[in-house]
RNA sequence: GCCUCUGUAGCUCAGUUGGUAGAGCAGAGGACUGAAAAUCCUCGUGUCGUUGGUUCGAUUCCGACCGGAGGCA
């Protein structure tokens, strides 16, 4: 029997965490959080994590587990919060799976099962190649061995051509081939999806944009130069967060201040728009639309509804 | 008041020696299997300021008018 469990996703800025646990006081849950940047400690801030008070009482998983010094993955946090969600139901309570992170949601409901990590220097080798020889020539050289992959990556896109090799490379099987085998696995969790989002996309930006301004008055600023004191670069994947590598960028070379902040707006209505399409990808989702602001009241009503 | 420059896509601008136009940015759509707040792909019709004239044909040449910038009085 594949257990049941909720989650309530969405681009940011539409009031999944407010939402989250309203439903989990409701429902005697629990909340883990699907958010590939919250798992970071001290980035509260521009991550928007929910502040004790937001929580209100209820438990959260996921949420500022990891240094930012640490390289996360997909991986990482399947093996991580399916554990949580595992011990949540053994203790009879609901988890409730919040955040926007779509790939982190699906493979943690699937219960994909990754091909090994790439060796450090394996990668950065391919790397090196791919600069040296450019992608159509990387390409050719994947589809030797992996011609369904190499079909589907277009000669730009770095990052997957040598994760393809890597695999072939480290472990002989070729990653189409780890896909099809993975696909074929039962899903781990039977979900119960809700997706958040605002009739207007204008209303989505508006959202976003005032929730910068409130980043900036609340000092994401004075944070940003916290992790920077720390040593931390642009060469760690938690500075890879919309907010924080602007801010850092501007700190860095004197740039100003409220020019990267537009920046930080800008990249944040794109991310949205990329989640949307992720999203959009899944039909069985169940789309809950606010008119011009989250009512939460209406929202909970309906929530509960389509959960039960 | 006179002179010069200028008015082209949401923004910044290119261009057409007269045959109704194109870049960057913004924006939209899509992909996505150990960086995913990452990474990658695709998409450009707009009264060429308005209005007359010349012309087979004007956004392009000429005039007037309206907006903007600068200069001289």
């Amino acid at each position: 029997m594949i257990p049941d469990i909720a989650v309530i996703t969405g681009p940011t800025a539409t009031g999944k965490t407010a939402l989250g646990v309203a439903l989990a006081k409701k429902l005697n849950g629990e909340i883990v959080s699907a958010d590939s940047m919250q798992i970071y400690q001290h980035m509260d801030i521009g991550t928007a994590k929910p502040t004790p008070a937001e929580m209100d009482g209820v438990a959260h998983h996921m949420i500022g587990v990891v240094s930012p010094f640490d390289k996360y993955s997909v991986a990482r946090y399947v093996e991580d919060a399916a554990r949580c969600v595992d011990d949540i139901l053994a203790r009879g309570k609901r988890p409730i799976i919040v955040g926007g992170t779509g790939l982190y949601i699906d493979s943690l409901i699937r219960g994909r099962v990754f091909a090994e990590e790439g060796d450090e220097t394996l990668r950065r080798e391919l790397g090196g190649r791919y600069d040296r020889l450019g992608g159509e020539t990387l390409l050719r050289e994947l589809a030797l061995s992996d011609p369904i992959s190499a079909g589907k990556l277009h000669p730009n896109d770095k990052k997957r051509i040598v994760r393809a090799l890597e695999i072939v490379t480290q472990t002989g099987m070729t990653i189409s081939a780890h896909d099809e085998l993975t696909k074929k696995e039962p899903p781990r969790y039977s979900a119960r999806i809700l997706a958040l989002t605002y009739s207007d996309r204008s209303e989505l930006y508006r959202h976003i944009d005032r929730r910068v301004d409130a980043m900036m008055e609340k000092g994401l600023v004075r944070e940003v130069q916290g992790l920077l004191d720390m040593g931390l670069g642009c060469e760690h994947t938690a500075m890879q967060a919309i907010g924080y590598k602007e801010i850092a960028r501007a700190l860095l070379s004197g740039g100003d201040l409220s020019v990267a902040a537009e920046t930080v707006k800008m990249e944040s209505r794109r991310y949205a728009k990329r989640q949307l399409s992720w999203f959009r990808r899944d039909k069985n989702l169940c789309w809950l639309v606010w008119k011009n602001e989250p009512d939460f009241a209406a929202g909970l009503r309906f929530s509960t509804e389509y959960l039960e």
